[in-house]
DNA sequence: CATGGAAATGAGAACGTTCTCATTTAAGTT
DNA sequence: AACTTAAATGAGAACGTTCTCATTTCCATG
């Protein structure tokens, strides 16, 4: 690789000069500019990006890290899509890790980018008392939460209005009279799995439905959970006639239990899911499901910690962006008879 | 951050005694190591990774990139997933691109990533005749390809034997006692699509059966291709009573053309795709397909990555991990007379 | 008690940039 | 022409490491 020096010595320059003319400084004439410029073509010289970062206190890094719980999730494919694409149109690189859910990987990873000296960080945090990130914070490093923020601690946020997207779809169920509507969700730590359940809650009461406890279960995100807790919910003495499943794997499980119990969607039973995925279109019956564009989380938050990197002392603020409820063929109405 | 310079101050030794301790190189005495270490502890030092890159000709660097061109796909989703794991293993960051299929976009990851001076790079190229990678690779970085190798340069690859994995699929389906088999495919200039078709071909000849050439269709890899070339197969005037999906969002296409046409799998069309994924078995009904482990793709190529970087004259290989059929339930039976 | 040699440590250059400050060059003013 | 000021360029330190080479310390041996 050609360095600075090569260009340098090629363009007749010095190594300054050969610097303004790759930053853009204003304070070059014109033809020492061009030869400059003609002595990088011809050398195919890049600036190493290495070198620019060890030096720069803390502009210019253009190195961006991103976090996640777990890189199966279809949704945080899309956030991911979503950071890249903003955050290449201002030259920044990210850097991804994905830690599994494993506290231990989130460390290390945490360790290596602070270590790398990133300009910021982007993280779903998967606990909102995360002592990893809060320790990188406390470091001075910009940070941006997606989906929670950490309590205790004034922090960017982007989120998605839980609550209304979970009230909307059962609104929409009440709506096709349905009465005994289950709800399986994450783990009631998880303040996302709160907004979504009081969603629910609002929704019943305000038709004056009642809110059945028997009928709200809960724990891990698991595809396993899903299956495992719709089990339990069709055992019940008045099973639901509808369930709202809190995200796209618990909908998956729930939809594996309906199925080997022979029952058939939406006849038998109505689903509408949290999480859109673009395959949920092939799913038989095509589902039903609350959308939140993972892409525009992604991208919302990108453009929140590139202005945090260029203004430190901006104050912190909190971005809520809408869901939308894809109607598609796993909900029916009921007659208003019947459960 | 605590620098090296702070840490030697405090245990009271010099820059390089420090040094040496960090890289547990054996030319220090116990109890100097003792005190450097207790003085590390003390400040929370962590070696600043650029630094040691920058000063580092190619050793050590301790980054490799990872360059895909769909991260939607759930395969390299899983890629992502087995070469991060191998790549911690021995506290190698891993810095991940994805390009979504524009070239562009790759062009300029590309660089970026050598002007991050990354150890070495694992690529799935999206043509196996890519101007872009063939430069890294003459700029001397150790390279491994993921499905496809490059033609004409020397290039190490790990990839599935897609033939036979072809092969399995179709002599599945010839067993059923389906005569009239499609397959619908990616493009033709693509080696792995070409390797399918083979499987596809010699399956079918081995049970003399004819290659009806109009039942073999490629586009592009992408969902509407598969949609609409189902649509194509459906209409012709012997139309096949099983079909083979190349990849998972033909297979999703496909299946969703059937769907529309109020078609029953497997009562009226049986369908393999290639590619499982976590939610096949999800799918209504659940999908037979042609597994290929993308975890265990990743893990090797980075294993084998990883080796290069520690002996660069070590000579290129090849891996051809074997496939596996997934039987689900979405092929039925032929009576031998019909079809 | 030198003394030779290994073991342990230190001094300082180097990696490729940026950035401050000094110097040179150009241009304008009287 | 002499002087002032602004524009353009250059010299060299600095970033936090590694690594070569030199120096010091230590111990065993004659």
């Amino acid at each position: 690789m050609a360095t600075l020096r090569d260009v340098a010595r090629k363009a007749q320059v010095s190594v300054s000069t050969v610097s303004r003319v790759i930053n853009q400084e204003p304070l070059v004439k014109r033809d020492t500019r061009q030869k400059v410029e003609s002595a990088i073509d011809e050398l195919g010289y890049r600036p190493n990006r290495v070198a620019q970062r060890l030096r720069s206190i803390n502009t210019k890094n253009k190195l961006i890290g991103l976090v996640l719980p777990d890189i199966q999730n279809p949704f945080y494919v899309d956030v991911v899509r979503g950071v890249e694409e903003a955050a290449y149109q201002q030259k920044f690189a990210v850097m991804i890790g994905n830690f599994d859910q494993s506290e231990e990987k989130e460390k290390i990873f945490l360790e290596v980018l602070q270590s790398e000296s990133i300009d910021g960080l982007i993280v779903a945090p998967y606990r909102n008392r995360d002592q990893h990130i809060r320790k990188v914070i406390e470091n001075g490093y910009p940070v941006v939460c997606i989906d929670r923020g950490l309590v205790g601690i004034d922090v960017d946020v982007i989120k998605v209005n839980n609550e209304a997207g979970a009230f909307a779809a059962i609104d929409y169920l009440i709506g096709l009279g349905h009465k005994r509507i289950a709800h399986i969700t994450g783990h009631p730590t998880i303040p996302t799995t709160n907004e979504r359940i009081a969603g629910y809650e609002r929704a019943m009461q305000q038709s004056d439905l009642p809110v059945d406890p028997e009928l709200i279960r809960s724990s891990d995100s698991s595809y396993q959970s899903g299956a495992d807790l719709m089990h339990e919910l069709l055992a019940i003495a008045a099973p639901p006639t509808a369930v709202f499943t809190a995200n796209n794997l618990l909908t998956l499980g729930a939809l594996k239990t309906i199925h080997e119990r022979g029952l058939d969607v939406p006849n038998d039973i109505s689903i509408v899911g949290f999480d859109d995925m673009y395959w949920s279109m092939s799913l038989n019956p095509p589902l039903t499901a609350v959308r939140q564009s993972g892409y525009e989380i992604g991208s919302r938050a990108a453009e929140v910690l590139l202005q945090k990197i260029a203004h430190p002392d901006r104050s912190t603020s909190s971005v809520v962006l809408d869901t939308e409820l894809m109607v598609r063929e796993s909900c029916k109405a009921r007659s208003a008879t019947v459960g």
